[in-house]
DNA sequence: GCTTGACCTGGGACCGGTTTCATAACTTAA
DNA sequence: TTAAGTTATGAAACCGGTCCCAGGTCAAGC
């Protein structure tokens, strides 16, 4: 493999002028620059990418920290994180967790060990505290709202406004029983929490049988949907977290004949449109791209997304 | 930042010494072994990822190529690509293309300068001999059949036989004209060569008339419905290039109150699901798999993924 | 007693770049 | 005429590791 040293004894020149021709520097004579980019032409050189990294202490990387790759939710993100990557010339390496503590503890060693500029972390079973020692060590994004005075920078939706603002549009149409579906019931999970506090302002406490927790996938949907169809005294509507798991919840009584439950998504993907119940999209590609001026420092520490409601 | 010179310095001991001890090596003294592991710990010291890179000569880093990220195709494969990496140590970097040969171009040199050890192309735009070219950098990965004695590796599913079996069994029912919906109609994109043969193979030439191109989203399969539905002569049948094609071609059908239209499509998503219509589903998940073992030399260079027909 | 081999250790070259600094020539302004 | 600034260049330190090799100790085998 040719390097910088071969090219700097070709050219009869010194490794700090090759260097300087490299990075376009000034300084160069004309002659010399002409003489030293023919010669890399002709060796077919490339400068290391690690050696350059090594020196310039930095990698151009971002690390996305996500429970799982293929969930739309996480899609969405990453499709956002990978476009504002691209045009700023970093990379975006994917990091999955599967909500192991262990596993996230690993990503957040390899932020220290400087393989990677920033950690974006989609979301998250570390506490904040343990984030936030690791934060000298590089930028950490957040992708929920960590509360006041957190020192952590922070990409989010405004999904409890939005949350209330559905259930109230629900609550006016006159579904006074609401079953609600999440994925973890934990208090890191600021979905789950978010959920439950706007639940609360428009129903008031929320009645643990009105609960179904555990569903990620369609599949769990349906589970969640067999659920309340046999819930007694049953709900009239059913508010999920995310459209693939109402659209399990429909299809489950869609399959038993039964009246259709109205239901409310999260993420406007293609199943709420294919069976056109009302979601909630939070603009995730936006709060991608939010995140990733976040880790490269070219905002301030915190952003709000929109979210919009869409009414079907 | 504390780095090895500086355990050694404050251990006692040699460079050579911690070193051995940071990569649990033989030939290291019991005592001399638990002082140093005490001051690194002490010290909080992590060895730095890039300089070990650039000693090592490697990155542990796989460059994944596609044209997009957020496309449930490319989303499939990623997944089972990301969860091999993981168990194996390895990290994934995402190299949005946009079908842009110049992008495309671009990450070859970075697998030149050694950024990744190899590059997996998802999807291409570039000749096979261009990626050739590159071999002698890194190891590249393939995800189609690039035919005999090609010395890339590669990855791919029977889609072939698998077209061919699906085309015969909606001959066998009765639908003798079938509509083609492709992305791309171009001799570089492996799906629609095999297309185009499994389509001659059973039903004889393909009629222009009979093909709509450019459908990569469900709005796209949405106006590819609108197209078959005011063709005359009609087609009683549409083969297409995804589900969520699929779901737009059959969803124009419905919302106009035309005859549902049956549809054969691929991936297995949720929208086929939903939908009710038959499926390839090309195991994408295991296709990744396959690629990453490729790229790390742990399979010989040639990988074939059953696809599987779903009726429904 | 001497060879052999396993165990242990540190110096220093090496991976492939960037950057500081010293030096020098050549302008320009006072 | 001289001080100050601009342009140009290379030596060498530095980023932070790995690893080869030379040198030393010590016990087993003959």
């Amino acid at each position: 493999m040719t390097n910088i040293h071969d090219i700097a004894r070709l050219s009869g020149y010194s490794v700090s002028t090759v260097s300087r021709v490299i990075n376009h520097q000034k300084y160069v004579a004309d002659e010399k620059r002409a003489k030293v980019e023919a010669i890399m032409r002709q060796l077919d050189y490339v400068p290391n990418r690690v050696a350059r990294d090594l020196s310039n202490g930095q990698t151009k990387t971002i690390g996305v920290v996500m429970p799982y790759a293929n969930h739309p939710y996480f899609a969405r993100i990453i499709d956002g994180l990978v476009s504002a990557a691209f045009a700023a010339g970093y990379k975006i390496t994917l990091l999955p967790t599967n909500y192991d503590l262990t596993i996230e503890r690993r990503y957040l060693d390899q932020l220290r060990s400087k393989a990677y500029d920033a950690l974006i972390f989609t979301s998250r079973s570390s506490s904040l505290e343990t984030l936030e020692k690791y934060r000298k060590y590089g930028q950490i994004v957040l992708c929920e709202d960590p509360g006041d005075d957190r020192p952590l920078a922070a990409a989010y939706t405004d999904r409890e406004a939005s949350y209330v603002n559905a259930l109230q549009w629900a609550q006016h149409h006159g579904f006074n029983s609401m079953g609600v579906v999440l994925s973890r019931n934990n208090i890191i999970s600021a979905s789950t929490r978010v959920t439950r506090s706007a639940y609360q302002q428009v129903y008031g406490k929320l009645d643990s049988r009105n609960l179904f927790v555990g569903a990620v996938t369609y599949e769990d949907g349906y589970r969640a949907g067999e659920y309340f169809a046999q819930l007694q005294p049953g709900v009239d509507a059913v508010f999920t977290n995310g459209d693939d798991i109402g659209a399990g919840v429909q299809q489950y009584y869609l399959d038993h004949r039964l009246a259709p439950i109205p239901t409310i998504g999260q993420e406007n993907l293609l199943s709420s449109r294919l069976l056109k119940f009302s979601t909630i999209d939070h603009h995730l590609e936006a709060l991608g791209t939010a995140a990733f001026k976040l880790a490269t420092g070219q905002t301030t520490t915190h952003e709000l997304i929109k979210s919009e409601f869409i009414r079907r």
